[in-house]
DNA sequence: ATAATTTCTTGTCATTTATCAAGTACTTAT
DNA sequence: ATAAGTACTTGATAAATGACAAGAAATTAT
């Protein structure tokens, strides 16, 4: 039960008293799943919140086509969460599934809402988590709307090196939002210079 | 100083009390902008947040060409954010502007973060926010993704036919993330029908 | 160790969308 | 009212990417 890689990620986001991120992760049980196992499934409800100590997971949904169109991957630490439906209650559109085995911690939504709102260091924290997600997700859009693939490409090998090393190219032509193929063209393009 | 719009924004999301909205509307202030008049520039930091009361704003980033990428519509009534630039303080990377002459209120952080940790409701209200607008962003993405731009056009046209009535189809089709020649074409091609 | 499955690559061809350029229809400013 | 600018459309052509199929390479299961 070391729960040190957790606690440094409060510490690494946010200037935040010792004693008080040991009270925030006090009620964190800890897990672990294998390689391509279900974390949340499609259509329930998220009661927990999670955070990936270690290993890669992702989120993905199935089109009209039951085709899989990856969404996110998420690369250890960091929080893995479905916002909408952790604290909207709604059912979940993805599906969240391990890429690698991993290792979580977990909380429920009624220890979130007790930290968030006597702890204001926990509420500064978990805006924090959504401005910097959400600035994530919109660099994401722009990019997908205004460049080749073969720039996301190249941009993805630069800013996560690291996920090329434990992700399928597979998964990441989804994630990418193209085929395999083209993936494998844009690779092979690039290794001729 | 008739803030009911503004007002009626909170009960309309979330179950409060009329005296809770009140307070935290209190500090709040209106004014107006003509269209196509910058309301938060690039490279400042934004030190309001805006709510849009009447009108239609938009966002948009200049590319490595200098052409203009449409980021987000906004049509009222709703928040007008640069999350990042408003709670981290860092230089906005997108230029707000208005699309039509809009009504706004307007707050300081500092009046954001007395309600913020002062009045519980207001706390979920925000967090409320932030779900709301990531699930947006998110569910945009998987479109851009994995449909094409001609499902993306009938998909906005159902979802927001007002925008059609009040935003140029060059902007809208930067929104789309395609050009105003591809969308003149889509048009054309479906009206065939 | 072998078979089965999955991943990755490559070829051919089709589809989607962009680019550039020109013309028409509107708007806006003087 | 006229000129200037902007929005929208359309044509011809090119670039980017997908679809499908087949084979090679790697991984997994028995």
């Amino acid at each position: 039960m070391d729960k040190s890689i957790l606690n440094n990620y409060f510490h690494s986001l946010f200037p935040i008293q010792k004693e008080t991120v040991m009270k925030i992760t006090e009620t964190f049980c800890d897990f672990t799943l294998d390689k391509n196992t279900t974390l949340l499934d499609k259509n329930t409800i998220s009661t927990k919140t999670y955070f990936l100590e270690k290993g890669y997971v992702r989120s993905y949904i199935l089109n009209e086509d039951n085709e899989i169109v990856t969404t996110n991957i998420y690369s250890a630490p960091c929080f893995v969460n479905d916002f909408l439906s952790f604290f909207k209650k709604q059912p979940t559109k993805e599906i969240y599934q391990t890429i690698t085995d991993c290792s979580f911690w977990e909380t429920s939504l009624e220890n979130v809402q007790t930290n968030f709102h006597n702890i204001s260091e926990f509420r500064e924290f978990s805006r924090l988590l959504f401005v910097i997600n959400y600035s994530k997700l919109n660099d994401r859009l722009i990019e997908m709307k205004s460049q080749k693939a073969e720039t996301r490409y190249l941009n993805l090998l630069k800013q996560q090196p690291n996920i090329f090393q434990n992700v399928s190219l597979k998964i990441i032509a989804s994630y990418l939002g193209i085929t395999d193929s083209t993936l494998s063209r844009i690779r092979k393009e690039i290794s001729k210079i």
